[in-house]
DNA sequence: ACCACATGTCAGTATGTTCTGACACATGGC
DNA sequence: GCCATGTGTCAGAACATACTGACATGTGGT
C-alpha cells in the first residue's frame, strides 16, 4: 500500500507549455537541464560542472523549477552539510501549431 | 508527375529545436504564430489583427522565419500592390529530456 | 497631384534579463 | 578559532531585447 504513493513519482503535473518554452529558451538553462538528465545533482557541484557562478545557477534553477521542469529538495549529507539536490522531471510536450494555438489561448486568458 | 513537387509542400526541413524554442519564447511571437495557424495572412493585415506596429511585427516575423516556423513570399494583388504573405510551417517537435540533451549537444558544437 | 495602402529600414529609447561580487549563515574537521 | 564546504540573498553593472516614431519607396484610384 505504501508503494502506491511512491509509484506516482515521475508523473509530473505538466505546467503550461509556454512556461516550459520560456524556461528552456536560454542556452545556460538548456545546458543545466541537459546536465540534470544525467542524474540528480546538488547545486554547488552543478555549478562546478557547468562552470558558472552559484548565484547565477541559483537564478536559472529557480526559473526551471517555476516552470515545473525541475524539482529539488534539501538533504543532510553524512558530514552534516545541508545540500540541495535537484532532479529533472520527466516532462513531455508536443510542439506543434495546434499546441501553439492552445498556448496562445492560455496567454490571452491570463490577461483577464 | 508535376504533382510530385507540390506533394512535398508541407514537409518542413526542421531547423533546430533550440531556435524554435527561442522563437516561441515571447508572448507576441506565440500570438503571431497562433494567428497564422488560422491561415495565411499579409503583414499589414496581421499587424492590424494583432494590434501591433508594423516595424515590431516585422522584427518578430524575421525571428520566426529564421527559426523555420514561418515562411513568406511576395505577391502582387489585383490592384497592383506588393503584399507579403506569411504562412505557418507544419512543424513538429517532441520536447522531452532526451530532446533537451540533444539540443544542448548542438549548442556545444556551435561553440567550436 | 494627392491620398490610401502596401512594402521596408533605421536610430534611439525603454524595458527586462543575465551576470558578478560581496555579503550572511550553518556545519564538521584540523 | 579558523578553514573548507554547503546554503541563500542582494545591489548594481553589463548586456540583450523589445518597442516607437520617423523616414523612404512603390502602386492604383480619384
Amino acid at each position: 500500500m505504501a508503494l502506491t504513493t511512491d509509484a506516482r513519482i515521475g508523473v509530473s503535473p505538466q505546467v503550461g507549455l509556454f512556461e516550459a518554452i520560456v524556461a528552456l529558451s536560454h542556452p545556460q538553462r538548456m545546458r543545466i537541464a541537459a546536465k540534470l538528465a544525467e542524474g540528480r545533482n546538488y547545486v554547488s557541484q552543478l555549478a562546478r560542472d557547468l562552470q558558472m557562478s552559484r548565484p547565477l545557477l541559483h537564478l536559472h534553477l529557480a526559473r526551471l523549477e517555476a516552470a515545473g521542469l525541475v524539482r529539488s529538495e534539501m538533504e543532510v549529507s553524512d558530514d552534516g552539510k545541508a545540500m540541495r539536490y535537484v532532479v529533472l522531471t520527466p516532462f513531455s510536450f508536443h510542439l506543434t501549431p495546434d499546441a501553439v494555438v492552445a498556448a496562445a489561448r492560455e496567454l490571452n486568458n491570463r490577461d483577464d
